[in-house]
DNA sequence: GTTCTGACTGCGA
DNA sequence: GTCGCAGCCAGAA
C-alpha cells in the first residue's frame, strides 16, 4: 500500500516519536517495516537537514547516543533530550525504561 | 556493473 | 562495566 518509500516511513515513524521519548534505531526501522534496517536508518539521519525531525530521541540499542564524546553533535543531541525532560548521564540514556513504553505508542493502531 | 562505507546489532571475551 | 569481531542492508561513488 505505500507509495510511501522506505526512507519515507524512516522518517514518519521518527517523527512519530513523541517528545521526552527516546527511540533506537532498530526500533525506528522496525516501525518503518524495514527490520534490520537499523543502518539505513543512520544514512538517513547523517544525511537528512530537517529541523523538525528529533534526530536527537534516536539512540543505539543499548541506549547510549550514537556519537563518540568528541562529536559536536552529542553535546547537541544530550542537551537537546535533557530539555525534553531525558535524563541523560554521561551518553547514556537513563530512563531508557521510556523505550518500553515507546514499544506500545509505536506499535498503537493509527488513526487513533 | 562493482566497491566502499556507515549516527547499527548481537554475541563472545 | 568495556572492547572487539562478524553479519547485515542500502545508498553513494
Amino acid at each position: 500500500m505505500p507509495g510511501k518509500s522506505a526512507a519515507d516511513r524512516i522518517l514518519a515513524a521518527i517523527r512519530a516519536v513523541p517528545r521526552g521519548e527516546v527511540a533506537g534505531y532498530g526500533e525506528i526501522a522496525r516501525r518503518a517495516g524495514l527490520p534490520g534496517r537499523a543502518r539505513m536508518v543512520a544514512r538517513l539521519l547523517s544525511g537528512n537537514d530537517d529541523p523538525k525531525l528529533p534526530w536527537h530521541r534516536i539512540l543505539r540499542s543499548d541506549g547510549r547516543i550514537a556519537f563518540p564524546e568528541d562529536h559536536p553533535n552529542f553535546s547537541e543531541q544530550q542537551q537537546r533530550l535533557r530539555a525534553e525532560g531525558v535524563d541523560v548521564r554521561n551518553g547514556r540514556v537513563k530512563g531508557l525504561k521510556a523505550a518500553a513504553t515507546l514499544d506500545e505508542i509505536l506499535w498503537a493502531p493509527p488513526g487513533r
